[in-house]
DNA sequence: ACCTGACACTAAACGGGAATCACTCAGGGC
DNA sequence: GCCCTGAGTGATTCCCGTTTAGTGTCAGGT
C-alpha cells in the first residue's frame, strides 16, 4: 500500500503571515505564475501551492480570482499612468508630448505582455465589467492625460481630420493595434518591434497631425 | 423515491443524422449560442441540448470545443478572404484596393464582434497554437491578398515610411486597433463607428501612403 | 487566570466545465 | 445469418473556482 507523501500537515505549513505580508506574496506568487503562465495558467491552487499555502487561505485577502490578477494589473497601469503624467508636466511640444506618450505606451505593452493582454486585450470577456471598474477608472485617467496634448492640438487647428475626441481614440488604437495583434499572436512572422513601432509612429501622427 | 423526468430516454431523442448533416447543425447551433454569449458562454453542453443530443455526441463530429468555435471563424475569414480576393481583381489603383480592403475589414469586424474576437482578439491564449493553425493560414491568405497592393504602392517608391512589409503590417494593425477596442471596451464612450473607421482609414493612408 | 471575539487558516465538499470510457444499437455488405 | 461500422449514450474522470464549516491562536478586557 502506498501511503503517498500527502502535504505537509501543518508543522511544516507557513506560519499566519499578519495581514498585509501575506497579501503582497500572494500578489508576487501570482505575478510570477501569471507572466509566466497566462490568466488561464493562473490557477488559485496553484498560486496557493507557491505561497504555501491552501488554495482557500487566498479569499481570505481577494474576493475572487479576478481580483488578484485585476490587482496586478492595477499596479502595473499606475506605473504607465505615472509615466504619461510626468511626460505631460515636460516643457515640450503637445505633438512631441504625444509621441512620447505612444512610445511609452508600446514599449510599456512589449515588456509586460501579458498584463497588457489582462487589462487591454478581450480575455476580459470572463471578467465581469463591475469587477473591472477600478482598473478600467485607472486606464480612464491615463486616457485623459493622453487627451490633454491632443485637445491642445485641435485647439491650435492643426488636426488634419476628425476631432480632438476621436484622433485621440484612434491614436491610441493604431498602438493598441500592433502592440495587441504581436502580443496574441506571436507565431505570425512579424517585422522588428522597434520598425513596426516606428512605423506606426510616424505614420499616425503625421496622418493626423498637420506639421508645425 | 423520486424517479424525476430524467431526459427523453431514447425514443423522443432525434434520429440519426447521417454525417454531414448532423455536422452542419451543430455549426448552427453552435454559431447562435456562441454569437448570444461569447466564447465562455458556448458551452458543449448548451450547444448539444440544443441540436437535441447528449453533449458526448459533439465529440463524433469535432475533435474538441475549440475546434468547434474555430470552424465558426474560419466560415467568417473565408468570406473577408473572398472580399479581398474580389477587391484585387477590381481594374482599380492599388491605393484605393487598401482602401477598400481595410474599411471591408472594419466593417466585417463590427458586423461580427464575437467572430471578430475568437479569431483576431487574444482570447485565444486558450487555444492552443497547433489548433490554431487551419484558420491562421486562412488569415495569412487574407493577409498576402492585402499585402499586395501594399507591394505595388512600395515599388512605386511612394511609402512615406517603413518596408512593404511593416507597412503592410501597421495598416491592418491600426485598423484591428480601434475595432477590437470598440468591440472589447463596449463601457467605454466611442466616438461613432463610422467616424473611427474615417478617421483610422484617413490617418494611416495618408500617414503611410504619398499622395499621387 | 479566564473568557471572548476576531482573525488567519484549513479540509472537505459543491457545482459546473471539458473530455473519455465502455457500451448500445441500427444499417449495410458479404 | 453474421459481422463490421459509425452515430449516439450515460456514467465517470479530472480540474476549476468557490463555499462551508470548522480549528487553532492570540490580544485584550475582566
Amino acid at each position: 500500500m502506498t501511503v503517498a507523501l500527502k502535504k505537509p500537515p501543518r508543522s511544516a505549513r507557513k506560519p499566519k503571515g499578519d495581514g498585509h505580508m501575506r497579501r503582497g506574496e500572494i500578489l508576487a506568487a501570482a505575478e510570477k505564475i501569471f507572466i509566466a503562465e497566462g490568466y488561464a495558467g493562473a490557477t488559485i491552487r496553484k498560486i496557493a501551492d507557491a505561497v504555501g499555502v491552501s488554495s482557500t487561505a487566498l479569499y481570505m485577502h481577494f474576493r475572487d480570482k479576478d481580483q488578484i490578477l485585476l490587482e496586478i494589473g492595477k499596479e502595473a497601469i499606475e506605473q504607465l499612468l505615472s509615466i504619461n503624467v510626468a511626460l505631460s508636466q515636460e516643457p515640450i511640444d503637445a505633438v512631441e508630448k504625444v509621441r512620447r506618450m505612444l512610445d511609452a505606451y508600446m514599449r510599456f505593452a512589449f515588456d509586460n505582455p501579458n498584463t497588457y493582454q489582462l487589462v487591454f486585450c478581450g480575455s476580459n470577456e470572463a471578467i465581469s465589467v463591475e469587477k473591472q471598474q477600478a482598473v478600467s477608472d485607472l486606464g480612464d485617467r491615463c486616457f485623459d492625460e493622453f487627451s490633454g496634448p491632443i485637445r491642445e492640438i485641435a485647439a491650435a487647428g492643426r488636426l488634419k481630420t476628425g476631432t480632438a475626441e476621436s484622433a485621440a481614440q484612434v491614436l491610441w488604437a493604431a498602438c493598441h493595434g500592433i502592440v495587441s495583434l504581436v502580443i496574441t499572436k506571436p507565431s505570425r512572422s512579424w517585422a522588428p518591434p522597434e520598425e513596426l513601432m516606428q512605423v506606426t509612429l510616424d505614420g499616425v501622427m503625421h496622418g493626423l497631425i498637420a506639421d508645425r
